[in-house]
DNA sequence: GCGACAG
DNA sequence: ATCTTGTCGC
C-alpha cells in the first residue's frame, strides 16, 4: 500500500520535534464512522550491537480474529531512541513492512503511544497519518500523564490525563495484571480505541495483533527470514 | 538545576 | 528494546 511522503527522515532531534508540532495539526481525532473489519498490529525489535531493525505487521480480521496476512522488513537504524521521538527511529522500518501487504488494513494497532505524548504526536499518530489510516497506540508503560489505578478486574479502565486534558485510557486487559496505556492515534476516538483493543484481546496482556507482530519480529531477528515465514 | 522518560 | 532459568502464584 501507499505511504505518504510528509517530511524527510534524515533529521536532527530538534528538527524532528519541529516536524511533530507541524504534523499534529493534521490529525483527525473525531469519531471515525467507517467500518473497521481488519486490524494490523505492528512491532519492531533490534539487535543489541548491530544497528539493525526488524519490523513486522500482522493483519487480523475482527470477525473471527483470524490472521489474514503478515509482512516483515529488515532495515538499518538511522535515528537513536529518544523518549518522545520513537517514531523517527521505528516508523521507517514499519512502513517498509506495511508496504509489502497485499491488502491495506482498516486500522493500525501500534506498540507505543498515540496522543498520550508530550506533543500529542506519538508513534501511532505518525504512522496513522503517513498511511492515512485510523490508528491506535497501545503501550505497556507510561510516557506522560497521570491516572488513578483502574479496578483489578478485566475491562476496568480510567482516564489518562495530562495538563488538564484526557490523552488516553488505562485499560486492564486481564484480572489483576498490569494495565496497558491506550490512546487514539489518527481518525480514532477513546471509546472505539478501547473497544478494538478489547475485541482483539486473546488472553494475554497485549492485544493479539501486536503480540503476534512481536513474536514475528523476534523470530525474524533470532532465526532469520526463513524461520520467520513459519511463524507468520 | 533536578527528575522523568513509549521501545 | 536487549541479556536469560527457574520459580512463585492462580
Amino acid at each position: 500500500m501507499k505511504v505518504r511522503r510528509l517530511h524527510p527522515w534524515n533529521v536532527s532531534p530538534t528538527e524532528a520535534i519541529c516536524i511533530q508540532h507541524t504534523l499534529r495539526r493534521r490529525l483527525d481525532l473525531r469519531e471515525y464512522g467507517g467500518t473497521i473489519e481488519t486490524v494490523a498490529g505492528v512491532d519492531v525489535s533490534f539487535d543489541k550491537y548491530a544497528p539493525t531493525l526488524y519490523a513486522a505487521v500482522v493483519v487480523m480480521r475482527l470477525n473471527d480474529r483470524q490472521i489474514l496476512e503478515t509482512a516483515t522488513a529488515v532495515t538499518t537504524s538511522t535515528f537513536p531512541y529518544i523518549p518522545g521521538l520513537l517514531s523517527f527511529r521505528e516508523a521507517p522500518a514499519v512502513l517498509q513492512a506495511v508496504k509489502r501487504l497485499r491488502r491495506a488494513p482498516d486500522c493500525l494497532l501500534c506498540d507505543g503511544q498515540g496522543i498520550a505524548h508530550p506533543r500529542r504526536f506519538g508513534l501511532a499518530c505518525h504512522l496513522g497519518l503517513l498511511l492515512d489510516l485510523p490508528s491506535i497506540g497501545c503501550a505497556k508503560s507510561l510516557l506522560v500523564g497521570k491516572y488513578r489505578e483502574p479496578a483489578r478486574k478485566r475491562r476496568s479502565f480510567r482516564a489518562l490525563l495530562d495538563k488538564g486534558e484526557q490523552v488516553g485510557i488505562i485499560l486492564r486487559t486481564k484480572d489483576g495484571v498490569a494495565p496497558v496505556y491506550v490512546s487514539p492515534g489518527h481518525r480514532m476516538s477513546f471509546p472505539r480505541a478501547r473497544k478494538i483493543v478489547l475485541d482483539t484481546h486473546g488472553g494475554y496482556r497485549v492485544p493479539e495483533p501486536t503480540r503476534q507482530a512481536h513474536l514475528l519480529v523476534n523470530a525474524l531477528r533470532r532465526d532469520g527470514p526463513v524461520s520467520a515465514l513459519l511463524h507468520g
